[in-house]
DNA sequence: TAAAAAACTAAACAAACGTTTGATTTTTTA
DNA sequence: TAAAAAATCAAACGTTTGTTTAGTTTTTTA
C-alpha cells in the first residue's frame, strides 16, 4: 500500500479520472479506448481494470465526482429564506446556463448515454443524479405556486423545457445565429440564453407580470 | 442490371434501407454492425459496401428518405393563407410532438449523432436538414410579429426551446411523472406535451392573450 | 443464345477493442 | 532489513469491427 493518509488517493488513479473526464467529454464514452486513456494519463492499460474494474466503472467514477457539486449549489439556494421563488428560479437558470455552456462536452456525453440506452447501468445512474437535482428545482416552482405568485402550470414539463433548451443550445449551437462551438463560453452568448429562459419562464409562470 | 423500370430500386437495397432505419433507431449508429444489418435484411455483408459505399453511406441514405417528408408538411402549412400565424404554430407543434414521440428511436439517433461530433459528415447533413425545416417555422413566428400578433421575442431561442423540450421528453421520459418509454405513443401523453408547449408558447408570444 | 453487365456471395483481411495473465518493481509493515 | 502487500508493467488473449477480394450466379442486352 502506498500511503494510508492519502486524501488524493493514488496518483495514477487520479490521473486516470481526470483524463477520463476530459476524453469522455471530448469524444464520447465508446469512442475513447482504454489504450488512449492509458496513454494520455501516462499509465499502463491494465490500471483501468485494476482501479475501476472496467471501462464502465471508470465512467461511473467520473459521474460520482461531478454531480454532487451542482446539487450543493441548489441546496444552498433552497435554504436561503431571503430569496423569492422567482429569484431562486432565476439563479437556478444562471447556474445551469453556465454549467451547460462551459461544460458542454461533459453534458453532451451525459445526454448521449441517456439517449443511447445501450448501457442500462449508466442510464440508471445518470437519471438518478438528475432526478435529485430536478426535485429541488421543482420545490422552487411549487413554493411560488403555494405563495400565489406562480400559475399552476405543468411543473415537470416546464422543467423539461428548461433543460431541453439547454441541451438544444449545447448540441446545436450552429442553428442559433452567431453562436458556435467556440464562443459558447462567452458572457454574451450565455446572457442571451439566460435572458430568453427567464423571459419565457416569467411569462409562463408569473401571475402578475413585472421584474 | 436487374430492371430499368424498377421504381422500388433493387429488393436487397431496399431491404437494407428498411432494416437500417429500424436497427439504427433501436441501437444507435455505432452499436449496429454491418453483419447484424446484413443478417436481419437477409443479405450478404458485402452488399452494404456494394450499394452504399460504406456504413456511413447507408446511414446517409436513411436520412435522405426520412427528412423530406416533414418538410413537405410544413410547406403545406406555410402555403395555407386561411390560417393565422398562431394556428400554423399550433399545427407545427402537433406535427412535431407526434413525429418525435412516435418516432422517438429515430430522433434519438439524430440527436446522438449531433452531440457526438465524431462523424462530421453526419453532423453537417443532419444540421442542414434541420435548418431547412426550422427556417419555415421561423417564418410563422415572424409573420405573427409583422402582423402585430406576436411579441418580438428571441425567435431562434424560442424554436430551440420547442425542439429542446421534445428532445428532453423523448430522451428522458422517466423524469416526467407517469410517462415512460412504452406509453409515449399514447394520445394522453402526447396531448400533455402539446398542451404544455402551446400554453408556454402562447404566454411567451401572444400580445393579447386568448385562445 | 452468346457476350456483357449487374447482382450477389463466401472467405479473408488488417486493425482495434476491452480484458487478463504472470512477472516485476515499489512501498509498507513489523 | 526481511516478508508481505500493493502497484505497475509488457505481452498476449479472444472477439469483433468495417471493408475488400476474387469468384459465381443471375439478369440484361443485342
Amino acid at each position: 500500500m502506498r500511503s494510508t493518509t492519502n486524501f488524493e488517493k493514488t496518483d495514477k488513479r487520479q490521473q486516470l479520472l481526470e483524463v477520463a473526464e476530459t476524453l469522455f467529454a471530448r469524444h464520447g464514452f465508446e469512442a475513447v479506448s482504454i489504450r488512449q486513456l492509458a496513454k494520455e494519463a501516462d499509465v499502463n492499460v491494465a490500471m483501468v481494470s485494476y482501479y475501476f474494474g472496467s471501462k464502465d466503472g471508470l465512467f461511473e467514477a467520473v459521474l460520482a465526482e461531478k454531480f454532487p457539486k451542482t446539487r450543493e449549489r441548489l441546496q444552498l439556494l433552497a435554504a436561503d429564506t431571503q430569496l423569492s421563488p422567482w429569484e431562486k428560479l432565476a439563479s437556478t437558470i444562471d447556474i445551469y446556463v453556465e454549467k451547460f455552456m462551459n461544460g458542454r462536452n461533459f453534458h453532451r456525453v451525459l445526454m448521449r448515454e441517456m439517449s443511447l440506452k445501450q448501457r442500462p447501468q449508466h442510464v440508471k445512474l445518470i437519471a438518478a443524479y438528475m432526478a435529485e437535482n430536478q426535485q429541488i428545482i421543482r420545490g422552487f416552482i411549487e413554493e411560488g405556486q403555494v405563495k400565489g405568485q406562480f400559475r399552476y402550470v405543468d411543473t415537470e414539463m416546464t422543467i423539461a423545457s428548461v433543460f431541453g433548451t439547454l441541451s438544444s443550445v449545447v448540441n446545436n449551437s450552429n442553428l442559433v445565429t452567431g453562436m458556435n462551438e467556440d464562443n459558447m463560453y462567452t458572457t454574451a452568448q450565455q446572457t442571451r440564453v439566460k435572458d430568453h429562459l427567464k423571459a419565457m419562464l416569467q411569462s409562463h409562470l408569473m401571475v402578475t407580470k413585472a421584474g
